[in-house]
Formats: structure tokens, sequence, C-alpha cells
DNA sequence: CCAAGCATTCGAAAAGTTTCGGGTTGAGAG
DNA sequence: CTCTCAACCCGAAACTTTTCGAATGCTTGG
């Protein structure tokens, strides 16, 4: 009501502002007005370079996106704090339960809090090698998960400097330590389960684990190892295989084991998929489980429950990973410091009847409903 | 290059462009112009109500989208077919390795055509009835796939109102028919699996399935009786169970099966998930698979292979499906027409060693490597 | 009752985005 | 060699969004 009146005079006595010319106002923060002013192009030009529209000549691009480099501009002045109600979740590979998991997870928490959750894979033979990190600025994210990945550093300064927040779940090689992360206590899920077996009087215990430069692989060997030294078992390097986490490598490695002169008793595997493949290699040598040979898997995927024998396998709460996982990006994004850079959920042993005393052969007791 | 010399001369000459006063021109189009003049406020005013921006008086913003209401404004003559190169995908629990392998199909297809792809789960006890879809709109999706999920009709009319468009994976009812929808010939699939069993002699054939107002769930038992009936065998209605498609239910139909006066020697599952319950049913009432009982699954999910003894089952190109709809789905978004609105991709019988001819106590065989 | 403090609401100006039409270019036809 | 034509690029103008400071009104303590 108030303005009504002199909202149509209004207009014209504007012609008068004075042009901005002064260089307080330069200095202080970049527009695309100056970009477009020392790349001799118009305005314009410079906005559908900075929102990648395709109508801009590939050499005038490339020189302005050199004069936006040169000058950080970062749409600094406008549309921050704009949430777009949406993060990405990054996995190597999608081919595993074990992702699903920590997918479930993450996907509860974004149902919880109104945030929409783009899964995306990033191949081995990388068909775009470093594209991933543009494509997700592309949508805008509110900010990245990234799951067993290995990122470089290019990447981890693209989305620095994108100024997407990032969470890592179970970081391949050892993160920048300003990056949060989230894992789980794999050194002592290590420890328990070879204690575990220990205590089942095995003796000659083998381990199958991950590739020998990821992090949580090795963790879980040093608690295998830590717990037979602790046992004054003499650890053997030649019983510790790496693989990949899957099913084939735990097979692979599992062959070679079991066609040791001296064959092992009890084998800790490093994954479900890979405890699996141990199953696998041990029915080909005509080995029972658990009589013959005791196995102990590591995440407690839910086809371990109807494994036969179901699986003893140290628990992982995959889930919890996830969502604790984006509830420290939520809070990222929200712009609040983070408690702790480093969380790490933890494990449990599930004993269940892949595992037996050793050296006797026992008669297997029939199984009751549960 | 070219018109960095002429780009400053070249401002002056465009004063002249004549103001566009003309009625013509009003009535096409509405800007926030209009609105602000008539509404008495200034068109950054009409800008925050339109971006439901907080410091706007309840009054005034009541005023401006009565007359945004009226004028039918909607960013209209601008922001049209922007595509946000993300698409959503709703699954009905994100619990099974079945949908997991759905949205590997989709994941990959979005990872060719530079979209991104969001996942969610409605869940049974939904905690927010229908505000999914105002969810996706929110985040203004280009599209959505739904998996084994039971829209309402209002649902599907606040996506049809939006202008998303749609594809459904595997629709629980029978949907409208003017929705397209991918499957997989699950009567086909049915019918296969069945025969095998006959052909290995089985006549005391029984059938557990997934829920009996699930359209895939009747095809795979249509499928089976007239697998049945082909073959002269009698179809026995309380041979056929309907539970989930989980575990737990094909365990407890298996039970009941089992206690049967005369149990059959032969079980068709509705799903591989369904069949590990079988497994774990035979188990306990100390039946041998397949000597004493062959399982026949359906899905083929990754564990098949490695379960014990690996399971028969029929093949459903899960991955396919996936991206066949999003294949779809991308062609909608484009405007395209779809050459068909419903796409059944085939099944597959993959023979592996849960199943055995009937009726004789068979030695099982020493398994070979593979 | 008044002044200070605070929150709300608004708009001018600045910044950014999109449309639309015109200029340039190069390929192919005549 | 010239003409046509379509594709490509670019910028002026139109449009929208954001910032920031000012005006208003309400509350509160003195």
């Amino acid at each position: 009501m108030r303005h009504q009146e002199d909202s149509t005079a209004r207009q014209q006595q504007v012609g008068t502002a004075p042009r901005r010319d002064n260089a307080r106002l330069l200095e202080r923060k970049t527009t695309l007005a100056v970009i477009a002013a020392e790349a001799g192009v118009s305005l314009p030009t410079v906005s559908k370079v900075v929102n990648g529209r395709p109508d801009v000549a590939p050499a005038t691009r490339a020189r302005v996106e050199q004069l936006l480099d040169q000058h950080q501009y970062s749409r600094n002045g406008l549309r921050r704090n704009r949430r777009s109600g949406l993060i990405d979740v990054v996995f190597a590979g999608l081919d595993s339960p074990w992702a699903v998991e920590i997918l479930r997870g993450i996907e509860e928490w974004g149902a919880q809090h109104e945030t929409a959750v783009a899964v995306s894979s990033v191949r081995h033979g990388n068909a775009r090698p470093a594209s991933w990190t543009s494509a997700l600025a592309s949508h805008h994210t509110d900010g990245v998960i990234l799951v067993l990945t290995r990122p470089t550093e290019t990447q981890l300064g693209q989305l620095r400097s994108a100024g997407i927040p990032l969470v890592v779940i179970d970081p391949a090689n050892t993160p920048p330590p300003d990056i949060p992360s989230v894992g789980a206590t794999n050194w002592a899920g290590g420890l328990a389960a070879t204690e575990h077996l220990l205590s089942l009087g095995h003796r000659r215990i083998a381990a199958i684990t991950g590739p020998a430069d990821f992090l949580c692989s090795l963790a879980r060997v040093d608690g295998y190892r830590s717990a037979l030294e602790r046992a004054g078992v003499t650890f053997d390097q030649g019983l510790v295989r790496y693989g990949d986490f899957q099913h084939e490598g735990g097979f692979a490695r599992a062959v070679e084991l079991l066609e040791l002169p001296e064959r092992p008793t009890a084998i800790f595997a490093g994954s479900d998929q890979q405890a699996f493949g141990v199953y696998e290699a041990a029915r080909q040598h005509g080995l029972r489980i658990p009589e013959d040979l005791s196995v102990v898997g590591f995440d407690e995927l839910p086809v371990t429950r109807w494994a036969s024998p179901p699986l003893t396998t140290v628990r992982q709460p995959l889930a919890e990973m996830g969502s604790t996982a984006a509830q420290m990006l939520g809070e990222l994004i929200e712009g609040l410091p983070l408690r702790s850079n480093r969380v790490e959920l933890s494990t449990e042993l599930i004993v269940r009847e892949s595992t037996a005393p050793a050296g006797q052969d026992r008669i297997r007791l029939p199984r009751q409903s549960r």
C-alpha cells in the first residue's frame, strides 16, 4: 500500500546513478563485468562460460576461464548458502552388497532430512578420468560422500575450490588429515576374529584380505597379527594373502592356502564375499566347514545368516557408517564445525557355525530351530 | 578475436531501439514487473514471493500470490526446457539385492548420459504419506523410475501435473495403460522352471511366490500352472503359497509345504531369496538338496552361484531392465515418442545343482572345478 | 513517556541470466 | 568464382535475483 503511488515515478530518476568506476569497489570483489572487460567480451558471454552454456567458442571460453581462474571468481557475492537438497555418493563400483548396506544408511538419513541422494560409481578403467567432479558440480550438489575410493589430489582440489563439502568412508589410501572420514574398528575386528579362532584351539590360522594398499586391509591383518603374537603363536607371512574383497579373489587365495604342504585349520577372510570364496574352495577340496576348516568373515552381510553353514563373521555397522557419514556431511553443509574429523564405529564378532574347535573330527550337532 | 575491436563502438547505436509499450507484447507474456505494478509493490518483492524468500509480509505475499495465480505466472517465458541432469529412482524398500541389480543398470545408463541418479525408497509404514512426489519436484528432477511400487492415483496425478515423466519397473498392480513399464517374461520363466522340474520326473511340485496381488507373482504362478497342465499333471492349489519375496517368507512357506502329509519333491520359488529360505527349511527338516528336494529360484542374484549347492534359477536381466527403463525415461524427457509402452525382457533358465531327478536317492557327484 | 534496541519488511541498485536477432564463416551448389 | 544456407558465436536488451541499507513498528528498560 505504502509505495503504490510513487512506484511508477521511481523509474526515471535512476539514470543519474554514477558509474562505479572507483578503484575501491574493483579491488573488493570481482564481478563478471570486470572479467568481461579484461577478456574483451561482453558480460553475458562471461556468464555463459560460468554456466557452461554451449554457445561460446572454445577459444573464448578458454580465455575467459583463465581470467576467471586468475581472479578466483567464485560467484562469491552471490548465491552462497543455497541448498539444493541433494548430496552425492560415489562408490568404487556398485557391485558389492557391501556398498548397498552403506547406501541404505545414507538414504535413510536423506529421507529424514529431506535430502535426495544421488549415486554414482567410478569405474576402474575410468572412461572419464577426472570428470566426475565436474559432473557433480554441474548439478550443484550440496556435498559428496566418497566410499572406498582413491581420489586424486586434483579431484580433491576441484571439490575444495568448488566449495563442495566432502566426507570419506573407508578411505583407500591415507587421506589428507583435514578430510573427515568414517570407518570401522578394523584392527579390533581382526583381533577379535583371530582371538576367537585361537580360543578354539587353532594355531595354524591363515588370513585373506583386500588389496595391500587399502588401509582397512592392513588394519585387519595387523589385528590378526597382534592376536597371534599375544597368544605366543609365530606370525607366518606365508599365511597372509592379499587379493580383492570379491568372491573370486577369496576363492583363488583359499585354493593356494589349502594346497600348502601344511594347510591351515582356520582362515580369517577380509570380507564375507571372500569367505564364501573360501567355502567354495573348501568344497572343491573335500573339506567340511567347520569340521575340517574354520572360517571367519568380515562385514556381516545379510547373506551370512543363511549361508550353510551360517558364517561366523565380524560385524561392521555398515548402514550406521553410511548414516554417520551423511550426518557429518550435513553438519559440514550447514557450516558447523565437526566434533571429530575421524569417526570409527565399533565392530563386533558374531559367532555362528562356520567355526569349530580345531583338530577334532567333531560330529556336527543337529541344528535347532532359531 | 573477431569482435574485440568493435565491441566498444557497438554499444551506442542500440539506444534507438523502441520501447516495447505496444499491447501485443504485454498480452503475450506476464513478467514479474506486470505483477509488481498490479500488486503495488516493487519487482524484487514479487521475485521474493516467487522464490519463497522469508522477508515478505504475509499479507503482501498473499496478494502477490493471488495475482501470480490469476496471471498463471510460471516463469513461462523462461527456464523452460531446462534439464537438471537428474533422474530419481524410487524403490519399495532398498533391502533386497534385487533392487541393487536394477539400480546398477540405471546408474550405468546415467553415467553414459551425464545424468545423475538419485535413489529413494518408500517405507511400508510410510511416514510421509504422499509427499515423496513433492520431494521429487523440489529438486526438480527430470524424470522418475518407480520400482515395484504401488503408486496411488493421486501420486500419479501429481507427477503428471508437474510434467515429470515416469517409467515403472515391475509394477505391482496393473498400471494405467498410458504409463510406460518394463518387466520380464515372468510367465515364460515360470513355465521354463516348471518344465525343467517336470523333465526331471518331478510330479509333486510346489510353488512359493510373492504377494498375491503383484502381477509378477501371478504371472510366474500362471506359467507354473500351464506347464503342469500341459504335462497332464493336476494343478493343486494347496501346493501354491503366497508370501513376500524375502527370505523369511520363503522359509515359513517352505516349512508349511514340507510338513504336508505328502510333501512335494520340488519347490519353485518366486525369488532367489525365497529359495534360500527353502534351503534353510530343508536343512531343518533333514532334507538334502537336491537329493531329497529340488529347488528352483528366480532372479539370478550373484549369490546364487556360490550357494551350496549352487541354485538352479530363472535369470531375470535385472540390470538390463534398469538400463532399459532409464533409456525409455531418457526418450520421454527428450519429448520423443516411445516405440512401445510396455517392454518385456526375456528370462532364461540357468540350471545348476539344486535340481536333480526325482525319487532316486542319487549319490552326489563330486563337483568339478569350474 | 521516551529512547534505545531489535526484528520485520521493503525497494534501489547491483549482479547475473536468458532470449533473440544479427554478424561471421565455411561448405556445397550453381 | 559467386551465391545460398545453415551452423556457430556473440552481445543488447529484457528479465530475474540478490544485496544492502533504510523505513517502520514493536518491545523494553529507564
